[in-house]
DNA sequence: AAGACGAAAGTGGTTGA
DNA sequence: TCAACAACTTTCGTCTT
């Protein structure tokens, strides 16, 4: 399982395996390499913060992006109903009837609801375990009418973004926006919704977590992107990530890391590929090196004329 | 000519009364 | 519910390479 060592994609060499996700992400392109080796069994970690009502997972292994999660029951067929007294056809009928209605509602929803998942998931080239992960965050919000009043779009949506945070393989709303069609501030209200909704504690996303992706689409050498992972340790030392947008520092720290290293890329390019304006990159990498002390390691001459 | 820089005004979201 | 506020964007003029 683990004698990959190859991108299949890109031919990389570069990989990186991360045993706790059960995943192998190729550095240079994106791409999930493998992500079988994940046990369902334990999968799930404490879903709620240590305080109140947990909802540990205990039992089999369950896959939630089954519609029904191979649990469902349906009221027989009416093959015997001859054998039945007049009283009790009617309430075979209407026994059906609120089967029908329950279940129809319900899984309904969860079977197009899970289909859009899927269909946005694979888009992302999301993991497959961040995929099993919005399905079960989707199905209790379904389970919690959660969606009423809600596009079941932007519910998929929300809970792929949460999915994406918990798993530390985080995507940004514009990019789950261009996914799935919904739009940027309707994904990110039902996301802190179903969040606060359903107790899940999910921290700020950490600027790192964007770098792999951010620098290979950029082709950055993989010693930039560790030196710009260096770059980010140190401005979170000294608090300068903290209320800011993490991606705006992950493309600061990956722009003056870029230019450190030889390999220079024009802020105009960093800022596409992080969603964010020059002008914030320029605001950050500002901040970056008077915080940071770092310009004696950029060759620099400071001249104003005016 | 293209990239980098910075000022100023505008936008959407959060917060606290 | 509303106003203040911070972060970020848009736009644009200027400087640098």
């Amino acid at each position: 399982m683990l004698n990959i060592t190859k991108c299949p994609e890109c031919g990389s060499k570069n990989l990186l395996i991360n045993r706790e996700k059960g995943e192998v992400t190729c550095k240079s392109c994106g791409l999930v390499v493998e992500d079988k080796m994940v046990d369902h069994g334990q999968d799930w970690r404490d879903f709620e913060d240590d305080s109140g009502t947990s909802k540990r997972r205990t039992g089999a292994p369950m896959t939630y992006t089954q519609y029904d999660q191979g649990l469902g029951t349906e009221v027989g067929q009416s093959a015997d109903l001859s054998k039945l007294g007049a009283k009790d056809r009617n309430k075979f009928f209407r026994l059906r009837k609120w089967q029908y209605r329950i279940s129809t509602a319900i899984e309904r929803n969860l079977k197009l609801a899970l289909a859009e998942l899927k269909r946005v998931s694979s888009y992302l080239k999301l993991p497959k375990s961040v995929e099993e992960e919005a399905a079960m965050i989707y199905t209790q919000a379904v389970q919690r009418g959660l969606v009423r009043g809600r596009s079941m779009e932007s519910v998929v949506a929300g809970t792929l973004y949460a999915a994406c945070r918990r798993h530390e393989v985080p995507r940004t709303l514009d990019e789950l926006s261009e996914a799935s069609g919904i739009e940027k501030k309707e994904i990110g209200r039902t996301y802190r919704f179903v969040a606060r909704e359903l107790g899940i504690s999910i921290q700020p996303s950490n600027p790192i977590d964007y770098i792999a992706r951010f620098a290979s689409s950029l082709k950055l050498n993989p010693e930039t992107q560790s030196k710009s992972v260096e770059i980010l340790e140190m401005a979170q030392n000294k608090e300068l990530t903290s209320g800011r947008g993490p991606t705006g520092i992950a493309a600061a720290a990956l722009y003056v890391a870029a230019l450190m290293h030889g390999e220079k890329r024009t802020q105009r390019e960093v800022a596409d590929v992080a969603g964010v304006t020059e002008v914030t990159i320029r605001n950050r990498y500002k901040e970056l090196l008077e915080k940071l002390k770092l310009e004696k390691h950029i060759k620099k001459q400071k001249k104003k004329r005016r």
